[in-house]
DNA sequence: ACTGACTTGCTTGTCGACAACAAGTATTTG
DNA sequence: CAAATACTTGTTGTCGACAAGCAAGTCAGT
């Protein structure tokens, strides 16, 4: 139904199979972010997904087994970009530092890429029903970050930069709570959050409450 | 479908058609509520709220005129029971103390009522997709507590035992923020959030961030 | 370099499940 | 008995999943 007429015959098959493969399933991917931006999970269709990318009803199925295998293909996608943006922001940073600089990140992760953003979001906001089947691919994502904290923090310790009687496990769940919850807020009704008002002062807090 | 025949008719038919409706809207919200932490919200089809609650599937749509409309319900019931077990925990305390009462009473509530707490999140997740039956209502419930935090910061400030330099409006979206956070990680992976302590440990830095 | 078997990318037909609505029945109330 | 209320059942359109099919591409054997 595409545009096969619209570039010339040789150039359009010029490509290998798989070239083709991976066109259509990041078109699919990328219709996918589209509607559910517009209209939610729920109301997302795969009909309207193929119709958006340029193919048939079917291929989204066929491509990612499922409707919850493309949403959890997504969700990995991006938060896969988001991993390799956090760590090119806090680089080797230690301690208080390095939870500063994860903020700034996110601050500017979000401000660069509010589509990625949101959508992650509300794909993990639905991986917390239960039976959901990005779940496993949910606490992934939240079982990593902790982790970071949790060695940011523990490296805060040993430096002498964080009190000693901060516990780092509980530390990593507050910071990762902070953040989704203000993801939250800010999803739910942006224009009521200063997210980044809220961030900076975090931040200074954060300063406080974990100083040695 | 149910027991109409288990109790005698008369004791059956000893209610008058407006405590019949109250009882079978009752049913249908308990069924609800029982099969979204079974299945979650996708999953819970309403010929199963209805077959579990003793009735036909179509009531469900007959009362609350959508699945929507009874999961919206649901938000209302449940929000308002908490809102309530609220009140009462901060009775008439004031600026830190009233902040960290609120945590006292939302760990009290939890632990209480962890159903509840558990569908009023799913639920409200949910709100943060894009056309969301209920997001107004989740936008009212956050909005709420906003507001009561705010309140408590201001008092805090005018008798002088926050910080005067704290914003109570960003101070209040990171108290949220945090609450709703956590209670997110705590849903999606209940075994790795160590709820109770968390909430100790924000209570013990609230006071060493915010005191003046 | 040609051909025929195999593979890959994608579409279409079909089925069961579901929500919504309308039309109905039975029970209560005035 | 008539109007209203509580509830059920029939029906329709939409959706996700799966399977069968088709066409274009790939490659081995000659």
């Amino acid at each position: 139904m595409a545009d096969s007429s619209s570039k010339s015959p040789a150039e359009a098959t010029a490509r290998t199979q798989a070239e083709r493969s991976a066109t259509s399933d990041k078109a699919l991917l990328d219709a996918a972010i589209d509607l559910i931006l517009e209209r939610g999970i729920e109301k997302t269709t795969l009909q309207a997904i193929g119709a958006r990318a340029g193919y048939s009803r079917g291929l989204a199925t066929y491509r990612f087994g499922s409707k919850a295998g493309l949403f959890d293909a997504i969700c990995k996608s991006i938060s896969h970009r988001w991993i390799a943006y956090l760590t090119r922001g806090v680089a080797n940073k230690h301690g208080i530092d390095a939870m500063c600089a994860a903020i700034d990140a996110y601050v500017s992760f979000v401000s660069d890429a509010p589509r990625d953003t949101r959508v992650l979001h509300i794909l993990l906001c639905a991986a917390a029903a239960p039976q959901s089947n990005f779940q496993e691919t949910a606490k992934h994502v939240y079982e990593r970050q902790r982790e970071d904290v949790v060695a940011w923090v523990r490296q805060g310790i040993a430096e002498g930069s964080i009190r000693s009687d901060i516990d780092p496990r509980s530390e990593s769940a507050k910071f990762v709570a902070f953040l989704s919850g203000i993801t939250y807020l800010w999803l739910l009704d942006p224009a009521v959050i200063d997210f980044r008002k809220a961030n900076e002062d975090f931040k200074a807090q954060l300063r406080i409450a974990l100083a040695a």
